[in-house]
DNA sequence: AATCACGTAACATATTGAGTTACATGAAAC
DNA sequence: GTTTCATGTAACTCAATATGTTACGTGATT
């Protein structure tokens, strides 16, 4: 596996809610180019977290149960089960050997000091900020096009 | 795997290398409870960058070839060829759905921001820091046991 | 010549995110 | 009530990668 990016799925799935009243896992799963059953086993932890909300039967499917201005990225993660943010670490967490030790407290400090302002910018982002993001990345793409068929 | 170690694994070898004046792949292993291959391959980067050297034959072994001084840990972190700090990602790298885009963007933002602090925090922590910090510790142990003597 | 120690290839192992299949459960439509 | 649709979940496979291990080659010292 390379990375981890249930974030970024789940940040994805999210904002097509949005845009949709509900969604099933399959329509979500070809937005995401993934298997319905990734998005529901991904997703799980956020219906527990009171973020979405499923539907079992016709007419079935996704949709939020949250607004979206009140919602971090930082939520999100937190829905997820806090998957851990750094691939590096150190080898033994209580070594007996004092290099190791001192090795340790630096490694844990500086990674300790990174993930701090990874949180706090990550709790400072809304999915409606991502929303509005989208919005704006939408309104351009339809200027470009009108541009080009002028141009045409 | 679960976490990187190598950065933490090549730190701890290097203030070992510290107090002697050469020592081998296999009492590195020792000290690290690890494998002398996995020092060898490890310390590979380090060897090309010039902060150690290595000896064949008898008498031979692993010695610094560098100022503890000038070294960071972001030194060391480049020698062994820049290893991904995070675990999550985005799931695709230029996506053509612009809600994806939006998602990528703010991720890409926050790790980056969280990245540099990283590696600023690593570039300011000197070799020379850590084995300080180490013979502090040393010391400190050493009180101890003094202390206990006394008490007993 | 023997021994020691590094250099490296090759293979095994373990972990984990992701993909997939299969089947059970429950809700709506007919 | 039966069919259809959609989620819930277990179980398995696949892929990537750090680490562990074995084996053998190279070069330096004794």
């Amino acid at each position: 596996m390379k990375r981890d990016s249930r974030l970024s799925i789940t940040l994805h799935a999210l904002l097509h809610m949005a845009e949709r009243k509900t969604i099933t896992s399959e329509e979500l799963a070809a937005c995401l180019s993934t298997n319905p059953v990734v998005v529901r086993r991904t997703m799980a932890g956020l219906r527990e977290a009171g973020l979405v909300r499923s539907e079992k039967g016709h007419g079935g499917g996704w949709s939020l149960a949250c607004d979206l201005a009140t919602v971090s990225l930082a939520d999100v993660h937190a829905a997820l089960g806090e998957p851990a943010f750094f691939a590096i670490g150190n080898r033994t967490e209580s070594p007996g050997c004092l290099v190791e030790q001192a090795v340790n407290a630096a490694m844990d400090g500086a990674l300790r000091e990174a993930e701090l302002l990874l949180l706090q910018r990550l709790g400072t982002i809304s999915l409606a900020d991502l929303s509005r993001d989208f919005q704006q990345r939408m309104a351009l793409g339809r200027q470009k096009t009108k541009e080009q068929n002028h141009v045409g």
